[in-house]
DNA sequence: CGCATCTTTGAGCACTTTCAAAGGCTGTGG
DNA sequence: CCACAGCCTTTGAAAGTGCTCAAAGATGCG
Protein backbone atom coordinates (compact mmCIF):
# COMPACT_ATOMS: atom_id res chain seq x y z
CA UNK A 1 0.00 0.00 0.00
CA UNK A 2 2.40 2.50 1.45
CA UNK A 3 4.68 1.40 -1.56
CA UNK A 4 2.50 2.08 -4.18
CA UNK A 5 3.99 5.35 -5.16
CA UNK A 6 7.56 4.15 -6.20
CA UNK A 7 6.09 0.33 -7.55
CA UNK A 8 3.30 1.93 -9.36
CA UNK A 9 3.92 -0.29 -12.69
CA UNK A 10 6.45 -2.65 -11.51
CA UNK A 11 6.31 -6.35 -10.72
CA UNK A 12 6.00 -8.32 -7.30
CA UNK A 13 9.72 -9.20 -7.02
CA UNK A 14 10.51 -5.80 -8.01
CA UNK A 15 8.36 -4.49 -5.17
CA UNK A 16 9.78 -7.33 -2.99
CA UNK A 17 13.63 -5.50 -3.69
CA UNK A 18 12.88 -2.02 -3.03
CA UNK A 19 11.04 -2.73 0.18
CA UNK A 20 13.91 -4.96 1.41
CA UNK A 21 16.24 -1.58 1.53
CA UNK A 22 13.49 0.87 2.25
CA UNK A 23 13.38 2.73 5.34
CA UNK A 24 10.21 4.87 6.87
CA UNK A 25 11.25 8.63 7.82
CA UNK A 26 8.73 11.28 8.81
CA UNK A 27 8.95 15.15 9.58
CA UNK A 28 7.27 17.40 11.35
CA UNK A 29 5.94 20.68 10.32
CA UNK A 30 8.60 23.14 9.60
CA UNK A 31 11.27 20.40 10.20
CA UNK A 32 14.40 20.04 8.18
CA UNK A 33 14.84 17.00 6.15
CA UNK A 34 17.92 17.71 3.87
CA UNK A 35 19.82 20.45 4.05
CA UNK A 36 21.82 22.04 1.03
CA UNK A 37 25.44 20.96 0.76
CA UNK A 38 24.55 17.69 2.61
CA UNK A 39 26.39 14.54 1.65
CA UNK A 40 23.31 12.84 -0.77
CA UNK A 41 22.85 9.32 1.26
CA UNK A 42 19.25 8.76 0.47
CA UNK A 43 16.73 9.69 -1.75
CA UNK A 44 13.39 9.86 -1.21
CA UNK A 45 9.52 9.58 -1.77
CA UNK A 46 7.01 11.64 -0.24
CA UNK A 47 4.40 9.33 0.84
CA UNK A 48 1.95 11.68 3.00
CA UNK A 49 2.03 15.57 3.85
CA UNK A 50 4.28 18.31 1.56
CA UNK A 51 7.76 18.76 1.42
CA UNK A 52 9.43 22.67 0.23
CA UNK A 53 12.49 22.45 -1.85
CA UNK A 54 14.16 25.70 -1.36
CA UNK A 55 18.23 27.57 -2.23
CA UNK A 56 19.12 29.82 0.24
CA UNK A 57 21.30 33.24 -0.18
CA UNK A 58 24.22 34.44 2.06
CA UNK A 59 22.01 37.35 2.72
CA UNK A 60 19.52 35.07 3.47
CA UNK A 61 17.08 35.35 0.60
CA UNK A 62 15.68 32.62 -0.23
CA UNK A 63 13.85 31.06 -3.75
CA UNK A 64 11.68 27.94 -3.19
CA UNK A 65 12.30 25.71 -6.41
CA UNK A 66 9.01 23.61 -5.84
CA UNK A 67 6.53 22.25 -3.57
CA UNK A 68 6.21 17.93 -2.83
CA UNK A 69 3.12 16.46 -2.93
CA UNK A 70 2.63 12.49 -2.27
CA UNK A 71 4.35 10.52 -4.94
CA UNK A 72 6.68 13.02 -5.86
CA UNK A 73 10.68 12.49 -5.49
CA UNK A 74 13.68 14.44 -3.29
CA UNK A 75 16.71 14.03 -4.41
CA UNK A 76 17.34 12.73 -7.77
CA UNK A 77 18.55 15.17 -9.78
CA UNK A 78 21.76 15.20 -7.34
CA UNK A 79 25.00 14.12 -7.50
CA UNK A 80 27.16 13.65 -4.44
CA UNK A 81 25.30 16.58 -2.24
CA UNK A 82 21.62 17.71 -1.93
CA UNK A 83 21.35 21.31 -3.57
CA UNK A 84 18.51 21.96 -1.96
CA UNK A 85 17.20 22.01 1.20
CA UNK A 86 14.09 20.04 1.64
CA UNK A 87 11.63 20.88 4.52
CA UNK A 88 8.45 19.80 5.90
CA UNK A 89 5.29 22.20 4.99
CA UNK A 90 3.35 20.35 7.41
CA UNK A 91 3.69 16.81 9.15
CA UNK A 92 5.08 14.78 6.55
CA UNK A 93 6.18 10.83 5.70
CA UNK A 94 8.18 9.40 3.50
CA UNK A 95 10.05 6.64 2.20
CA UNK A 96 14.12 7.07 2.15
CA UNK A 97 16.58 4.57 0.03
CA UNK A 98 20.04 4.76 0.48
CA UNK A 99 21.76 6.10 -2.66
CA UNK A 100 23.98 2.74 -2.93
CA UNK A 101 21.44 0.15 -2.88
CA UNK A 102 18.85 2.42 -4.81
CA UNK A 103 21.51 2.27 -7.98
CA UNK A 104 22.09 -1.77 -7.86
CA UNK A 105 18.39 -1.76 -7.72
CA UNK A 106 18.16 0.20 -11.05
CA UNK A 107 20.83 -2.12 -12.49
CA UNK A 108 18.38 -4.84 -11.73
CA UNK A 109 15.37 -3.33 -12.51
CA UNK A 110 15.24 -0.75 -15.65
CA UNK A 111 11.30 0.12 -15.32
CA UNK A 112 12.67 1.08 -11.89
CA UNK A 113 15.03 2.90 -13.53
CA UNK A 114 12.84 4.18 -16.29
CA UNK A 115 10.28 5.41 -13.75
CA UNK A 116 12.93 7.86 -11.90
CA UNK A 117 13.94 9.15 -15.52
CA UNK A 118 10.61 10.13 -16.17
CA UNK A 119 9.68 11.99 -12.84
CA UNK A 120 12.99 13.47 -13.42
CA UNK A 121 12.39 14.71 -16.81
CA UNK A 122 8.53 16.08 -15.32
CA UNK A 123 10.55 17.54 -12.76
CA UNK A 124 12.43 19.59 -15.79
CA UNK A 125 9.80 20.66 -17.49
CA UNK A 126 8.34 22.02 -14.20
CA UNK A 127 11.14 23.82 -13.24
CA UNK A 128 11.18 25.28 -16.87
CA UNK A 129 7.26 26.24 -16.31
CA UNK A 130 8.90 28.10 -13.36
CA UNK A 131 11.33 30.19 -14.97
CA UNK A 132 8.90 31.61 -17.32
CA UNK A 133 6.58 32.51 -14.41
CA UNK A 134 9.41 33.54 -12.17
CA UNK A 135 11.09 35.72 -14.96
CA UNK A 136 7.57 37.22 -16.90
CA UNK A 137 4.76 37.12 -15.25
CA UNK A 138 3.33 39.26 -13.46
CA UNK A 139 2.52 39.32 -9.34
CA UNK A 140 -1.29 38.51 -10.23
CA UNK A 141 -0.68 36.28 -13.29
CA UNK A 142 2.03 34.22 -10.85
CA UNK A 143 -0.32 33.96 -8.78
CA UNK A 144 -3.31 32.71 -10.94
CA UNK A 145 -0.92 30.45 -12.31
CA UNK A 146 0.24 28.90 -8.96
CA UNK A 147 -3.46 28.25 -7.78
CA UNK A 148 -4.28 26.48 -11.23
CA UNK A 149 -1.41 24.54 -10.88
CA UNK A 150 -1.88 23.52 -7.47
CA UNK A 151 -5.27 22.79 -7.85
CA UNK A 152 -4.39 20.35 -10.77
CA UNK A 153 -1.66 18.86 -8.42
CA UNK A 154 -4.42 18.47 -5.79
CA UNK A 155 -6.85 16.80 -8.29
CA UNK A 156 -3.86 14.34 -9.43
CA UNK A 157 -3.99 13.27 -5.81
CA UNK A 158 -7.39 12.72 -5.47
CA UNK A 159 -7.97 15.88 -3.01
CA UNK A 160 -10.64 18.22 -3.47
CA UNK A 161 -9.27 20.69 -5.77
CA UNK A 162 -11.55 23.25 -5.68
CA UNK A 163 -12.13 24.28 -2.69
CA UNK A 164 -8.40 24.50 -2.66
CA UNK A 165 -6.64 23.95 0.65
CA UNK A 166 -3.10 26.43 0.55
CA UNK A 167 -0.96 24.61 3.67
CA UNK A 168 1.55 26.66 3.34
CA UNK A 169 2.37 30.26 4.23
CA UNK A 170 1.76 33.61 2.57
CA UNK A 171 5.88 33.82 2.61
CA UNK A 172 6.34 30.32 1.55
CA UNK A 173 3.80 31.81 -1.64
CA UNK A 174 6.37 34.78 -2.03
CA UNK A 175 9.59 32.83 -1.87
CA UNK A 176 8.53 30.59 -4.65
CA UNK A 177 6.66 33.44 -6.94
CA UNK A 178 9.79 35.83 -6.55
CA UNK A 179 7.83 38.79 -4.61
CA UNK A 180 7.37 39.68 -1.27
CA UNK A 181 4.32 38.84 1.25
CA UNK A 182 2.67 41.73 0.80
CA UNK A 183 2.52 41.58 -3.16
CA UNK A 184 1.10 38.23 -2.84
CA UNK A 185 -1.50 39.04 -0.21
CA UNK A 186 -2.17 42.46 -2.80
CA UNK A 187 -2.46 39.79 -5.55
CA UNK A 188 -4.99 37.50 -3.56
CA UNK A 189 -7.13 40.52 -2.69
CA UNK A 190 -7.22 41.24 -6.28
CA UNK A 191 -8.39 38.13 -7.76
CA UNK A 192 -11.06 38.11 -5.02
CA UNK A 193 -12.04 41.62 -5.51
CA UNK A 194 -12.23 40.57 -9.83
CA UNK A 195 -14.54 37.93 -8.00
CA UNK A 196 -12.33 35.39 -9.57
CA UNK A 197 -11.78 33.53 -6.33
CA UNK A 198 -13.07 33.56 -2.85
CA UNK A 199 -10.97 33.48 0.46
CA UNK A 200 -13.13 32.20 2.89
CA UNK A 201 -9.93 31.52 4.88
CA UNK A 202 -6.50 32.64 4.18
CA UNK A 203 -5.36 29.14 3.79
CA UNK A 204 -8.87 28.26 1.81
CA UNK A 205 -9.16 29.84 -1.82
CA UNK A 206 -12.05 28.59 -3.77
CA UNK A 207 -12.06 29.36 -7.48
CA UNK A 208 -15.03 30.93 -8.36
CA UNK A 209 -14.37 31.43 -12.07
CA UNK A 210 -12.15 28.72 -13.45
CA UNK A 211 -12.08 30.42 -17.06
CA UNK A 212 -11.55 33.97 -16.12
CA UNK A 213 -8.35 32.46 -13.58
CA UNK A 214 -7.28 30.66 -16.62
CA UNK A 215 -7.33 33.73 -18.75
CA UNK A 216 -5.19 35.83 -16.39
CA UNK A 217 -2.86 33.50 -15.66
CA UNK A 218 -2.01 32.66 -19.39
CA UNK A 219 -0.14 30.14 -19.70
CA UNK A 220 -0.30 26.41 -19.27
CA UNK A 221 1.99 24.93 -16.89
CA UNK A 222 3.25 20.74 -16.63
CA UNK A 223 0.99 19.35 -14.22
CA UNK B 1 35.50 12.72 -34.18
CA UNK B 2 31.61 14.37 -34.63
CA UNK B 3 30.56 11.68 -32.51
CA UNK B 4 32.78 12.51 -29.46
CA UNK B 5 29.98 14.56 -27.81
CA UNK B 6 27.37 11.75 -27.82
CA UNK B 7 29.77 8.67 -27.66
CA UNK B 8 32.36 9.60 -24.92
CA UNK B 9 32.46 6.98 -22.25
CA UNK B 10 31.19 4.42 -24.40
CA UNK B 11 32.35 1.50 -26.47
CA UNK B 12 33.03 0.78 -30.18
CA UNK B 13 29.74 -1.44 -31.00
CA UNK B 14 27.79 1.00 -29.14
CA UNK B 15 29.50 4.08 -31.18
CA UNK B 16 28.85 2.28 -33.97
CA UNK B 17 25.03 1.80 -33.42
CA UNK B 18 24.57 5.13 -32.57
CA UNK B 19 26.16 6.25 -35.88
CA UNK B 20 24.02 4.06 -37.73
CA UNK B 21 20.90 5.92 -36.70
CA UNK B 22 22.30 9.62 -36.74
CA UNK B 23 21.97 12.31 -39.16
CA UNK B 24 23.16 15.97 -39.30
CA UNK B 25 21.56 18.80 -38.96
CA UNK B 26 22.78 22.50 -39.35
CA UNK B 27 21.03 25.81 -38.81
CA UNK B 28 21.51 29.46 -39.81
CA UNK B 29 21.66 32.53 -37.12
CA UNK B 30 18.18 32.91 -35.62
CA UNK B 31 16.52 29.90 -37.77
CA UNK B 32 14.33 27.78 -35.87
CA UNK B 33 15.06 24.08 -35.42
CA UNK B 34 12.29 23.14 -33.42
CA UNK B 35 9.16 24.86 -32.22
CA UNK B 36 7.22 24.40 -29.32
CA UNK B 37 3.96 22.19 -29.60
CA UNK B 38 5.63 20.23 -32.41
CA UNK B 39 5.92 16.97 -32.44
CA UNK B 40 9.31 15.63 -30.23
CA UNK B 41 10.41 13.07 -33.37
CA UNK B 42 14.18 13.60 -33.01
CA UNK B 43 16.62 14.68 -30.35
CA UNK B 44 19.87 16.67 -31.16
CA UNK B 45 23.24 17.05 -29.61
CA UNK B 46 24.62 20.20 -30.66
CA UNK B 47 28.60 19.62 -32.19
CA UNK B 48 29.04 23.21 -32.81
CA UNK B 49 27.44 26.77 -32.53
CA UNK B 50 24.93 28.08 -29.68
CA UNK B 51 21.17 27.71 -29.28
CA UNK B 52 18.84 29.02 -27.31
CA UNK B 53 15.70 27.47 -25.57
CA UNK B 54 12.54 29.61 -25.22
CA UNK B 55 9.06 29.43 -23.96
CA UNK B 56 6.62 31.94 -25.60
CA UNK B 57 3.39 33.82 -24.36
CA UNK B 58 0.47 34.46 -26.60
CA UNK B 59 1.27 38.12 -26.06
CA UNK B 60 4.75 37.88 -27.47
CA UNK B 61 6.41 37.87 -23.70
CA UNK B 62 9.38 35.32 -23.72
CA UNK B 63 11.33 33.59 -21.48
CA UNK B 64 14.97 32.38 -22.43
CA UNK B 65 15.28 28.96 -20.64
CA UNK B 66 18.78 28.13 -21.33
CA UNK B 67 21.63 28.36 -24.20
CA UNK B 68 22.99 25.13 -25.31
CA UNK B 69 26.67 25.00 -26.06
CA UNK B 70 28.37 22.28 -28.07
CA UNK B 71 27.87 18.94 -26.19
CA UNK B 72 24.51 20.15 -24.42
CA UNK B 73 21.02 17.90 -26.02
CA UNK B 74 18.31 19.21 -26.89
CA UNK B 75 14.45 17.59 -26.41
CA UNK B 76 15.65 15.27 -23.86
CA UNK B 77 13.11 16.10 -20.97
CA UNK B 78 10.34 16.08 -23.27
CA UNK B 79 7.32 13.60 -24.27
CA UNK B 80 4.99 14.26 -26.87
CA UNK B 81 6.04 17.24 -28.23
CA UNK B 82 8.71 19.71 -27.46
CA UNK B 83 7.47 22.21 -24.75
CA UNK B 84 10.28 24.87 -25.95
CA UNK B 85 11.38 27.26 -28.64
CA UNK B 86 15.24 25.83 -30.27
CA UNK B 87 16.70 28.72 -32.00
CA UNK B 88 20.30 29.07 -33.37
CA UNK B 89 21.82 32.05 -31.66
CA UNK B 90 24.98 31.50 -34.09
CA UNK B 91 25.20 29.02 -37.26
CA UNK B 92 24.97 25.86 -35.73
CA UNK B 93 25.85 21.72 -36.43
CA UNK B 94 23.82 18.83 -34.83
CA UNK B 95 23.43 15.13 -34.90
CA UNK B 96 19.96 14.47 -34.78
CA UNK B 97 18.34 10.87 -33.52
CA UNK B 98 15.18 10.11 -34.25
CA UNK B 99 13.02 9.25 -30.71
CA UNK B 100 11.99 5.78 -31.71
CA UNK B 101 15.50 4.14 -32.77
CA UNK B 102 16.87 6.38 -29.58
CA UNK B 103 14.70 4.74 -27.76
CA UNK B 104 15.81 1.12 -28.87
CA UNK B 105 19.44 2.24 -29.00
CA UNK B 106 19.37 2.65 -25.01
CA UNK B 107 17.72 -0.43 -24.26
CA UNK B 108 20.78 -2.31 -26.03
CA UNK B 109 23.18 0.21 -24.20
CA UNK B 110 22.82 0.87 -20.88
CA UNK B 111 25.60 3.35 -20.66
CA UNK B 112 24.08 5.38 -23.09
CA UNK B 113 20.97 6.17 -21.60
CA UNK B 114 22.84 6.60 -17.98
CA UNK B 115 24.65 9.12 -20.03
CA UNK B 116 21.44 10.90 -21.26
CA UNK B 117 19.60 10.36 -17.68
CA UNK B 118 22.84 11.96 -15.83
CA UNK B 119 22.92 14.84 -18.61
CA UNK B 120 19.12 15.51 -17.94
CA UNK B 121 19.85 15.69 -13.87
CA UNK B 122 22.10 18.30 -14.88
CA UNK B 123 19.89 20.56 -17.04
CA UNK B 124 17.34 20.07 -13.96
CA UNK B 125 20.11 21.50 -11.73
CA UNK B 126 20.52 24.03 -13.79
CA UNK B 127 17.13 24.95 -13.98
CA UNK B 128 16.55 25.47 -10.38
CA UNK B 129 19.95 27.71 -10.32
CA UNK B 130 17.93 29.61 -13.01
CA UNK B 131 15.14 30.09 -10.58
CA UNK B 132 16.96 31.33 -7.85
CA UNK B 133 18.88 34.40 -10.36
CA UNK B 134 14.78 34.99 -11.46
CA UNK B 135 13.29 35.29 -8.17
CA UNK B 136 15.44 36.91 -6.07
CA UNK B 137 18.74 38.47 -7.67
CA UNK B 138 18.95 42.48 -8.72
CA UNK B 139 19.51 43.09 -12.12
CA UNK B 140 23.35 43.89 -11.42
CA UNK B 141 23.52 40.24 -9.67
CA UNK B 142 21.60 38.40 -12.46
CA UNK B 143 24.02 39.78 -14.83
CA UNK B 144 26.79 38.86 -12.86
CA UNK B 145 25.99 35.35 -12.70
CA UNK B 146 24.92 35.27 -15.85
CA UNK B 147 28.67 35.88 -17.03
CA UNK B 148 30.72 34.18 -14.18
CA UNK B 149 28.14 30.82 -15.77
CA UNK B 150 28.91 31.92 -19.26
CA UNK B 151 32.74 32.47 -18.42
CA UNK B 152 32.87 28.68 -16.93
CA UNK B 153 30.86 26.86 -19.81
CA UNK B 154 33.48 28.39 -22.29
CA UNK B 155 36.39 27.25 -20.20
CA UNK B 156 34.48 23.67 -20.30
CA UNK B 157 34.17 24.01 -24.53
CA UNK B 158 37.95 24.82 -24.83
CA UNK B 159 36.88 28.62 -25.85
CA UNK B 160 38.45 31.39 -24.30
CA UNK B 161 36.68 32.53 -20.88
CA UNK B 162 38.64 35.72 -19.98
CA UNK B 163 37.66 37.65 -22.85
CA UNK B 164 34.22 36.83 -22.93
CA UNK B 165 32.74 36.56 -26.61
CA UNK B 166 29.03 36.80 -26.01
CA UNK B 167 27.12 35.67 -29.25
CA UNK B 168 23.90 36.54 -28.42
CA UNK B 169 22.01 40.38 -28.40
CA UNK B 170 21.10 41.84 -25.32
CA UNK B 171 17.80 41.07 -25.96
CA UNK B 172 18.42 37.95 -25.29
CA UNK B 173 20.35 38.20 -22.17
CA UNK B 174 17.06 40.43 -21.09
CA UNK B 175 14.98 37.06 -22.00
CA UNK B 176 16.71 34.96 -19.82
CA UNK B 177 17.42 37.25 -16.89
CA UNK B 178 13.87 38.21 -16.73
CA UNK B 179 14.77 41.99 -17.55
CA UNK B 180 14.37 44.33 -20.78
CA UNK B 181 17.13 45.20 -22.58
CA UNK B 182 17.53 48.61 -21.09
CA UNK B 183 18.33 47.10 -18.14
CA UNK B 184 20.76 44.73 -19.38
CA UNK B 185 22.44 47.55 -21.00
CA UNK B 186 22.51 49.64 -17.56
CA UNK B 187 23.79 46.59 -15.71
CA UNK B 188 26.54 46.29 -17.93
CA UNK B 189 27.39 49.69 -17.64
CA UNK B 190 27.00 49.93 -14.21
CA UNK B 191 29.55 46.96 -13.93
CA UNK B 192 32.43 48.83 -16.30
CA UNK B 193 31.61 51.51 -13.95
CA UNK B 194 32.61 49.62 -11.18
CA UNK B 195 35.48 48.22 -12.50
CA UNK B 196 34.60 44.91 -12.92
CA UNK B 197 34.80 44.45 -16.29
CA UNK B 198 35.26 46.08 -19.35
CA UNK B 199 33.42 46.14 -22.59
CA UNK B 200 35.64 46.96 -25.47
CA UNK B 201 32.51 45.97 -27.62
CA UNK B 202 29.35 44.75 -27.16
CA UNK B 203 29.86 41.35 -27.40
CA UNK B 204 33.36 41.40 -25.63
CA UNK B 205 33.37 40.88 -21.94
CA UNK B 206 36.75 41.23 -20.00
CA UNK B 207 36.04 40.21 -16.68
CA UNK B 208 38.62 42.56 -14.55
CA UNK B 209 37.87 41.30 -11.19
CA UNK B 210 36.88 38.08 -11.10
CA UNK B 211 36.59 37.98 -7.41
CA UNK B 212 34.76 41.28 -7.03
CA UNK B 213 32.47 40.12 -10.09
CA UNK B 214 31.72 36.30 -7.95
CA UNK B 215 30.88 39.01 -4.37
CA UNK B 216 27.89 40.37 -6.55
CA UNK B 217 26.78 37.57 -8.07
CA UNK B 218 26.80 35.95 -4.44
CA UNK B 219 25.81 32.23 -5.87
CA UNK B 220 27.72 29.24 -7.59
CA UNK B 221 25.83 28.19 -10.29
CA UNK B 222 26.33 24.57 -11.45
CA UNK B 223 28.40 24.30 -14.24
C1' DC C 1 -7.99 36.04 28.19
C1' DG C 2 -3.73 37.63 26.28
C1' DC C 3 0.33 37.04 23.65
C1' DA C 4 2.48 35.67 19.42
C1' DT C 5 2.17 34.89 14.68
C1' DC C 6 0.31 35.48 10.24
C1' DT C 7 -2.27 38.13 6.97
C1' DT C 8 -4.02 42.27 5.24
C1' DT C 9 -3.97 47.12 4.24
C1' DG C 10 -1.88 51.76 3.82
C1' DA C 11 1.59 55.30 2.49
C1' DG C 12 5.88 56.60 0.53
C1' DC C 13 9.80 55.44 -1.94
C1' DA C 14 13.13 53.23 -4.87
C1' DC C 15 13.74 50.91 -8.74
C1' DT C 16 12.81 48.88 -13.10
C1' DT C 17 10.19 49.70 -17.03
C1' DT C 18 8.48 52.53 -20.63
C1' DC C 19 9.05 55.83 -24.01
C1' DA C 20 12.25 58.40 -26.66
C1' DA C 21 16.39 59.59 -28.89
C1' DA C 22 21.25 59.45 -29.86
C1' DG C 23 25.46 56.83 -30.90
C1' DG C 24 27.85 53.18 -33.22
C1' DC C 25 28.56 49.49 -36.36
C1' DT C 26 27.47 46.87 -40.71
C1' DG C 27 26.23 46.22 -45.19
C1' DT C 28 24.52 47.91 -49.42
C1' DG C 29 24.25 50.81 -53.24
C1' DG C 30 25.42 54.92 -55.61
C1' DC D 1 35.21 55.10 -51.78
C1' DC D 2 31.71 57.29 -49.50
C1' DA D 3 26.91 57.86 -48.12
C1' DC D 4 23.00 56.17 -46.21
C1' DA D 5 19.82 52.88 -44.29
C1' DG D 6 18.98 49.56 -40.77
C1' DC D 7 19.84 47.35 -36.58
C1' DC D 8 21.69 47.03 -32.06
C1' DT D 9 23.27 49.22 -27.98
C1' DT D 10 23.49 52.92 -24.91
C1' DT D 11 21.73 56.82 -22.47
C1' DG D 12 18.14 60.04 -20.76
C1' DA D 13 13.65 61.37 -18.72
C1' DA D 14 9.20 60.14 -17.04
C1' DA D 15 6.02 56.91 -15.31
C1' DG D 16 4.35 52.88 -13.14
C1' DT D 17 4.93 49.05 -10.22
C1' DG D 18 6.57 46.27 -6.59
C1' DC D 19 9.09 46.93 -2.33
C1' DT D 20 9.91 48.89 2.24
C1' DC D 21 8.24 50.45 6.37
C1' DA D 22 4.41 50.66 9.42
C1' DA D 23 0.26 49.42 11.61
C1' DA D 24 -4.12 47.26 12.05
C1' DG D 25 -6.94 42.95 11.82
C1' DA D 26 -7.38 37.94 12.51
C1' DT D 27 -6.29 33.49 14.20
C1' DG D 28 -4.45 30.10 17.29
C1' DC D 29 -2.28 28.57 21.36
C1' DG D 30 -0.94 28.69 26.05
Amino acid sequence: MRTRAVCAALGDDEVGAIESIMTSASVEANQILVDEGEPRRRVYTLTSGMLRLSIALPDGRRQITGFLVPGDYLGLADEGEYSQTAEAVVASKLCAFPVREMEGLQDRFPRLKDRLHRMTRLALRRARDSQMVLGRLTPVEKLASFLLMFSARAAENGLPDNPLLLPMSRTDIADYLGLTIETVSRSFTKLKTRGVIRLPEPQIVEIADRTALEGISGIVLHA
